[in-house]
DNA sequence: GGATGTGAACGACTTCACAGCG
DNA sequence: CGCTGTGAAGTCGTTCACATCC
């Protein structure tokens, strides 16, 4: 099998969130303009997506909802839970402990960082609270792959050296600053000030 | 003036918050080289987007940060505060309603809607939250112009139907499911399990 | 007939190579 | 020279048109 374009992997993982949803509706077949409808994307889009897992559909027919999400997460998920550690317990790191879709999507927060003492020790939704110098040994021991930078901007850098050197192999940062990482940790930024400007420039441009 | 790509809106909105650092730290001066560094990006790249804003740098030099920083800032923002309003006052909600950069950034949280009885006449970081009910009477009021959808998945569709009638003329979703609005309203979906899982999936691509 | 699957055209963005200028 | 600015080439992703199959 080629290789998959990034972009259609974020959408398969879209695909396969809508699949669960049908198959829990004891839906058994689905088309592509229908899934196109729930996404909001075109059924060309979707067509198109697909075949580069082969040839999985029946003309006429559709798609087998439960067969189709079955190729999906076994090609691009491999059935594994995500291990996944959070560095900064404040106001944005605690609603991530707190997300409640994440256990249903493999993915599992097995440890949180952060440097006030009177956090240190607590456990919030089940997850426990270690001091930042423990890191390293904890991210060994829990396999945790993917680390998520939720503390203010200024401490940003420091946490993602700790990162980079602590084996984990992909970074999320939600603090709005870019951060310099050493090459071949891939990073994700979400930045909610972006975010919202950028939505805002595109509403100021279409009025003219 | 020519139409702007959206990415190139999308890192102006980087170089601005670079500039603005720069600034603070007394620099009059700035090249696209050292823009690179800082942002992660490349020179070429960096060129390219500010030469759609006009010819503003002078060689040898580089480009004047104050000087830059207001052309992007007039051509981008408009020198506007941007007002929004927020639905769905739980974990993640209330962290977004504490988000401490959106004051710098001329982005305004001028109200947030729950339909939980006991958080209405609250005020959270000094914004007030209402009834759902409500909404329609205060985004006029207040002039909000961006809705943000932070309510469970269950209840993400009622409340887009909701923010399309009243005057929003665009919308952030956070909630894990695609949302059916009117054309016309643009949306964007930040959505940490796609997030999480893709970047999970660049991993394993990557370690074969 | 009505759906999937796909090479080809198209479009958007990035990178390259180099012209222009202080 | 060194850095900006830019047409051209290249890359990536989407859309189209149509062949294919039950």
């Amino acid at each position: 099998m080629k290789n998959i374009p990034r972009k259609t992997v974020e959408r398969a993982l879209l695909y396969i969130r809508t699949l669960k949803r049908l198959i829990k509706a004891k839906r058994s077949h689905v088309s592509s303009k229908e899934l196109a409808q729930i996404t909001g994307l075109t059924d060309v889009q979707i067509r198109k997506d697909i075949s580069s897992f082969g040839k999985v559909g029946t003309p006429r027919i559709g798609y087998k909802t439960v067969g189709l999400k079955n190729i999906l997460e076994d090609f691009i998920l491999q059935r594994n839970t995500v291990h996944v550690v959070l560095f900064g317990v404040g106001n944005l790191g605690s609603a991530i402990l707190r997300y409640p879709e994440f256990q249903k999507d493999r993915i599992k927060i097995v440890a949180a960082f952060d440097k006030d003492e009177a956090k240190i020790g607590k456990k919030i939704n089940g997850i426990p609270v270690f001091a930042i110098a423990d890191a390293p040994g904890i991210i060994k021991k829990r396999r945790a792959v993917i680390g998520v930078i939720a503390v203010p901007r200024e401490a940003a850098q420091d946490i993602a050296d700790t990162l980079a050197t602590s084996g984990l192999k992909g970074i999320i940062n939600f603090a709005p600053t870019s951060i310099n990482v050493p090459a071949g940790i891939p990073v994700r930024d979400i930045d909610f000030t972006i975010e919202f400007l950028s939505l805002y420039c595109g509403i100021l441009r279409n009025h003219h």
